[in-house]
DNA sequence: CGGTTTTTGTAACAGTATGTAACGAAGCGC
DNA sequence: GCGCTTCGTTACATACTGTTACAAAAACCG
């Protein structure tokens, strides 16, 4: 994976410069500014793979500067607000936003969602469970990455079918995370899949299979995989 | 159980903002102080269980005051740092931080640290928490907070639909408290609710599966769970 | 006390979200 | 091609939850 670079758009200085220490240390290259100007600044001056924008910037609009910087040249952009109120939702997608996050976030979340972006954008491999050298327990449940099993708490095993398994992974990789369709099919690389019902039936029929008890819905939202993963070691 | 007080000062607003939220949607009650001066106010005005206290307060110093807060009295402190520097985790423990935690940090690890801290302080038995394996007592009920499952005193077994669990959790956090339907909305996560009649209806419906004497109206206030809450450890 | 106002309980309704059966297209091994 | 599996779509049933409207209860006030 080459380096990323990240143009991190937040005027409030401590909050910044605690998401660069995070996202650095995380494998990214961060720059940083303050301001519109800033940040157009940075864009001419070097390559960009994603912005991660604060809607809040001081006397400067983070939404208007979205719709410009997207009407400038095409870099994914993640909006980032302290509201989560829908319509600035809304704003943030209207302007072209690619993703959008609510503060506080939660860092792995934060990091997940760049990733999606990053690979939905083309820049980067998939990044969900690499290792494969693992065995996961989950509320009584194991999964034996490595030969891509699936064990239930009586000690039968099920057997998933290769989009099943894609699925269980990604709930895997995200455990008590609720994760949108949105995210699911970004997860899967198949952003097609969010736009009709095809996560539902997945998710229905990974149910139908393990225990309807496992994937917990959140209505108006999406899905959570409701038991926590532990390494089984053995 | 009583309803856990915690005192959260941090001078940056936004971020006070952010957290307070989380905290609140978790079931503590959060008071804020931004700065020495009302960090100290608020110490005197009411009782206090637990204080995460941000080592960096603009003018004011966060080490000094957790020595002097230490010095007065005997109220647990989670420390609070922009930066993770082994130096100033020292020195926080030094002056009687109980705890120390850096930003930016995952979400569930601050309430992991402070359920940690409340438990080793002995101030109160372990926050209702999904990932808990509690099962709590109230009025002949039981709630399974693994499961999610309600049991009436006769054995019989009662689905609630999330909404319904969720503000049962919201009671179950707050025993005998009355709450205000703002209070109960803004622990839902969901401010619009507290607009019409909503929380009126959740909590009529949540009477209806349960027990209507279960659940006490305070009029012109708003309602309260109107049972004790143990833990049943079984 | 009786009338008025405020507050709450709840039935009925509606809009939306979700679960799932049934179907069919696509792929695959033979 | 044929039988099988996989998986998305459609269609419909069901579930969830907020709104409205009105009745009941409580509070208020002369």
């Amino acid at each position: 994976m080459s380096l990323h670079r990240l143009l991190l758009v937040e005027d409030d200085a401590d909050m910044a410069a605690m998401m660069a220490a995070y996202l650095r240390r995380q494998g990214l290259h961060v720059t940083l500014a303050d301001s519109r100007a800033g940040a157009l600044a940075a864009l001419k001056s070097g390559r960009v793979d994603l912005i991660l924008l604060d809607v809040s910037l001081g006397r400067d609009d983070g939404v208007a500067l979205c719709a410009e910087i997207r009407a400038a040249q095409d870099v994914p952009i993640i909006m980032v607000s302290a509201l989560s109120a829908d319509h600035q939702r809304m704003a943030g997608y209207a302007v072209g936003a690619d993703d959008y996050i609510a503060k506080p976030f939660n860092p792995d979340l934060l990091l997940a969602r760049i990733r999606a972006v990053l690979r939905r954008a083309g820049r980067a491999p998939s990044l969900i469970h690499r290792r494969r050298d693992s065995v996961l327990r989950f509320g009584g449940w194991r999964y034996d990455a490595r030969r891509d099993e699936v064990t239930a708490p009586g000690g039968w095993q099920v057997t998933l079918s290769a989009r099943e398994t894609a699925l269980l992974r990604v709930f895997l990789a995200n455990p008590l995370i609720p994760l949108t369709r949105e995210e699911i099919a970004a997860a899967l690389d198949d952003d097609e899949a969010a736009e009709g019902r095809a996560i539902d039936m997945l998710v229905g029929r990974l149910r139908q299979k393990t225990d309807a008890s496992l994937i917990r819905t959140e209505r108006g939202v999406g899905y959570v995989l409701a038991a926590d993963v532990t390494r089984a070691d053995d």
